[in-house]
DNA sequence: CGCAGTGTTTTTGC
DNA sequence: AGCAAAAACACTGC
């Protein structure tokens, strides 16, 4: 599910409904959603915060608290964070964790593959949260030069992998690599080192597009992605290449084809996107 | 029915 | 260093 645009957009539509809001009871469903947290130390630990603020780190969410307490989260594959004015949320399957307001109002973790995670820490104490201390750096912030990308594609690896690789560019997923890629005209098994400087200027510039297109469309709903208020996202219906294995492509008409790529369903167009097995010689 | 595949990440062993 | 596979899990599609 989430990659940064989807995330992001989480993160925009809860702030405006959770920011000022305090928490009078909480209940975690999934235990296991709590890797670094014992389940009833939680909720007590929760007992009447007041949300401060919501954060968003490449795919990791981070909600704020007074006492100094942030609550950390990250949805992997199919987490969804959905808030409800009132308590109208239907039972549903695979509720991970609820949070209950004060004055109504309902904040739900719900994760079908149960791969989610939450994490209440004191703020800043990252340490055991490995993923976040070592993420690259945020695609759309102005620390995201072509140089800085340029330094982290610096390998013998696809550039595919490279962009999967949250130490290199935090927040970019499968979908939005693939797109990214077919944007800049990448095939996605160049070895990084193999990519002329203005590869790399057309990737970054299109890492960045990309992103601020799908976060303008409230993200990519494929399955079960739906922002903090519910909805699906309709990024899906400007994708380029992701799912569309088979179809023409919108630049030359080509079909687009599947292969895998460090493991993972990798779409391009075989004209627009050409690799040379000689550059690396 | 059975099995491959799915938006993520981490760990392990080569 | 980098790669592949496996592991967390539930469900869909062929």
């Amino acid at each position: 599910m989430p990659e940064l645009p989807e995330v992001e957009t989480v993160r925009r539509t809860l702030e405006p409904v959770i920011v000022g809001k305090r928490i009078e009871r909480c209940a975690v469903c999934h235990h296991r959603a709590l890797p670094q947290n014992n389940a009833d130390e939680f909720c007590r630990s929760l007992y009447r915060r007041t949300i401060t603020g919501i954060m968003r780190r490449g795919k990791y969410l981070i909600i704020s608290l007074d006492q100094k307490l942030e609550l950390v989260a990250h949805l992997r594959m199919t987490g969804q964070l959905i808030y409800r004015p009132k308590q109208d949320l239907p039972l549903q399957k695979h509720v991970s964790a609820r949070f209950w307001f004060e004055n109504n109002g309902e904040l739900r973790f719900v994760d079908q593959r149960k791969f989610g995670t939450l994490y209440l820490v004191k703020k800043g104490n990252y340490g055991h949260i490995r993923g976040l201390i070592t993420l690259g750096p945020e695609p759309l912030s102005s620390e995201f030069t072509w140089e800085v990308l340029a330094d982290g594609v610096r390998s013998v690896r696809a550039i595919k992998t490279i962009l999967l690789d949250q130490t290199k560019v935090a927040g970019l997923g499968n979908i939005y690599a693939d797109e990214a890629l077919y944007r800049a005209g990448i095939h996605p098994l160049k070895p990084g080192a193999c990519l002329s400087d203005s590869e790399i200027e057309a990737l970054h510039s299109s890492i960045v597009a990309v992103l601020k297109e799908a976060i303008a469309n409230h993200g990519t709903t494929i399955r079960d992605y739906r922002t903090g208020s519910g909805d699906t996202g309709s990024f899906q219906n400007k994708l380029e290449v992701y799912r569309r294995t088979g179809k023409p492509c919108g630049n030359c008409g080509t079909l687009i084809e599947k292969i895998k790529v460090g493991g993972r369903g990798t779409h391009f167009c075989p004209n627009c996107q050409r690799w040379d097995p000689g550059c690396m010689d």
